[in-house]
DNA sequence: TCTGGGGTCCTAGGACCC
DNA sequence: TCTGGGGTCCTAGGACCC
C-alpha cells in the first residue's frame, strides 16, 4: 500500500536566515510580513516566548527588545531559491512530488525489501539537511490528512523528526488527543460547529458518518472524515495545475490618499501580475481592482470597494492591463480617503491556442509585436531582477516602505554573496 | 504610529434559456 | 382560484490553506 509522506521544513523562514548567520543558532529570531508588520516564522525560543503567529510586531516589542530577539524583514527570494533547493533534493528520492507550498511537499514513498518506510523517510530528512542546511520534520500515514497529522506529532518529536500513523492502533490513540481544531481542512468556524455537536477530538469526528457530516457541512468535511479512517479520498497532484486567479497586492504603511502614488503602486502589481501570467502562459479576459481602507482604524472613514471589467479581447499584455486597472481606479478611489490596501485580480483564462471568435479590428502585427516585447521583458527582468519597469510604475517606489531588517540576498545577488573569511 | 499576501474549493442564488 | 419544469452559466461570499 502506499504511504504518503508529509515533509516540512522547520520554521522555514527562520531556518534560511539562520542558514547563513550561524551565530543565531540557538538565539530568538522571528521573520517579518510586509512592511515590517506582523510575526510570520518563529524560532522554538521565540514560540517558547508565548508569542503566536501572526501577532503584530508593536504589540510584542517589550518582549523583543527584553529577549533579544533578532528580526528580520521577509527576503522571499532567498526563501524562493532556498525552498528550490529542498524540492530538488525530494525530486532525487521519487518521482512522485507534490510541492504543496513553500516550505512543504507530499511524495508517496513504497515499502522496499530492503528499507521500512520509516527507514527511507530517515535517508531523505539526512540528505535534506546535508544538501540545503534546511532541518525538516516527515510524517506518515495512508491519507494526506493522516501525513498532515503524523507531521505536527514528529514537530514535537524533537529527535527523530519522524512519525508514522499508519498503524490503526497507533492512529485511535493520537486521534483522541489531537482537538479537531488541529485537523488540516477543519478551520475555526467548522470547529466550532463541531463542537457544539459534541465532536471534540479528531476520533470523535472519525467516528462520524460522513454523510451526515456532508448533510451538515460541505463535502470536502465529509471527506475529511474518510481521511481520517484510512480511505484516501486526496490525491498527489504531481502536476502543478494553472491558476486560475492570480493575485497582486500589498499594503501601505501609513495609508496612501494620492491617486498618483496609487496609480503608480497599481502599475507595479499588473506588471507583475502580468508576468505570472505569461509564466503559465494565459490570456485574462477579467480585470479586478480592489481598494481597502485601514481595517483597524475606526476613527477615519472606511471605504472598501471592488470593481472588474471584462476586456474585449483575452490579452497578456501588461500595458493593455495596466490602462484598463488605471480607468478602473479612477472610478473607484474617493478623494479624502486613506486607502492601505490596493490590489490586482486577473481571472478569466485562455490558453493562447484555444480557438476563439476574431475581432475585425484587431492588429495581429501589432499583437505579435506585442509579445515579442513581453517575451523580452521579462527575459531582462529575470536575469537581472526588476531591471526594467514601466514609467506609469514611477522611478522609485515612493508607495513603499522601506524593510527595515532585510537581510542580504546571499543567493540571488552576485554583489550580496556571503563573504568567508581564511583565519 | 505600528495588524501580510496569494491561493483553492464549495455553495447559494440570480439570470437566462427552451 | 388557478401562472411549469429542467437546465446552464455566472458571481459573490464563505471557509479554508500556507
Amino acid at each position: 500500500m502506499p504511504c504518503f509522506a508529509l515533509v516540512d521544513c522547520n520554521n522555514f523562514y527562520v531556518s534560511c536566515e539562520r542558514l547563513f548567520r550561524p551565530d543565531l543558532h540557538g538565539k530568538a529570531v522571528a521573520v517579518l510580513s510586509n512592511n515590517d508588520g506582523c510575526i510570520i516564522a518563529r524560532s522554538e525560543e521565540v514560540k517558547a516566548l508565548g508569542i503566536q503567529m501572526a501577532t503584530p510586531v508593536h504589540q510584542v516589542m517589550p518582549l523583543i527588545k527584553q529577549h533579544r530577539v533578532q528580526l528580520f524583514s521577509s527576503n522571499y527570494s532567498l526563501y524562493g531559491d532556498l525552498s528550490n533547493r529542498v524540492m530538488s533534493t525530494l525530486a532525487g528520492f521519487t518521482p512522485h512530488l507534490e510541492i504543496y507550498s513553500i516550505d512543504e511537499s507530499f511524495l508517496t514513498l513504497q515499502t522496499l525489501p530492503t528499507q521500512s518506510i520509516k527507514a527511507q523517510a530517515q535517508t531523505i530528512r539526512r540528505t535534506v539537511q546535508r544538501h540545503t542546511g534546511i532541518p525538516v520534520s516527515i510524517g506518515l500515514g495512508p491519507t494526506k490528512t493522516l501525513a498532515k497529522l503524523a507531521n505536527k506529532i514528529a514537530k514535537q518529536e524533537k529527535t527523530t523528526g519522524i512519525f508514522n500513523l499508519s498503524c490503526p492502533i497507533d492512529r485511535a490513540c493520537y486521534l483522541k488527543l489531537t482537538a479537531v481544531k488541529n485537523i488540516w481542512g477543519i478551520g475555526s468556524k467548522t470547529a466550532k460547529k463541531l463542537q457544539a455537536l459534541k465532536i471534540i477530538t479528531a476520533w470523535d469526528l472519525a467516528q462520524q458518518d460522513p454523510e451526515w457530516i456532508r448533510s451538515l457541512f460541505t463535502v470536502t468535511a465529509a471527506r475529511t472524515v474518510r481521511e481520517l479512517n484510512g480511505f484516501t479520498c486526496l490525491t498527489l497532484d504531481e502536476v502543478p495545475a494553472t491558476k486560475q486567479q492570480i493575485i497582486c497586492s500589498r499594503s501601505f504603511k501609513g495609508g496612501l490618499r494620492d491617486h498618483r502614488l496609487l496609480a503608480q503602486a497599481l502599475s507595479h502589481f499588473c506588471l507583475r501580475a502580468g508576468e505570472k501570467l505569461r509564466i503559465q502562459n494565459s490570456l485574462t479576459s477579467r480585470i479586478t481592482l480592489f481598494i481597502n481602507t485601514h481595517p483597524f482604524d475606526k476613527n477615519t472613514p472606511a471605504d472598501n470597494r471592488s470593481a472588474s471589467l471584462k476586456l474585449p479581447q483575452a490579452t497578456q499584455d501588461s500595458r493593455v492591463i495596466i490602462a484598463q486597472a488605471k480607468k478602473l481606479l479612477t472610478q473607484l478611489v474617493q478623494p479624502g480617503y486613506r486607502y492601505h490596501q490596493c490590489g490586482i485580480v486577473l481571472s478569466h483564462f485562455d490558453h493562447p491556442t484555444t480557438p476563439r471568435q476574431a475581432d475585425l479590428f484587431t492588429d495581429n502585427a501589432h499583437q505579435s509585436h506585442a509579445r515579442k516585447l513581453m517575451k523580452t521583458i521579462d527575459t531582462i527582468n529575470q536575469r537581472f531582477p526588476n531591471r526594467l519597469t514601466f514609467a506609469a510604475s514611477g522611478l522609485q517606489t515612493a508607495w513603499q516602505a522601506p524593510p527595515q531588517w532585510l537581510s542580504p540576498h546571499y543567493t540571488t545577488q552576485w554583489q550580496e554573496l556571503a563573504h568567508v573569511k581564511c583565519i
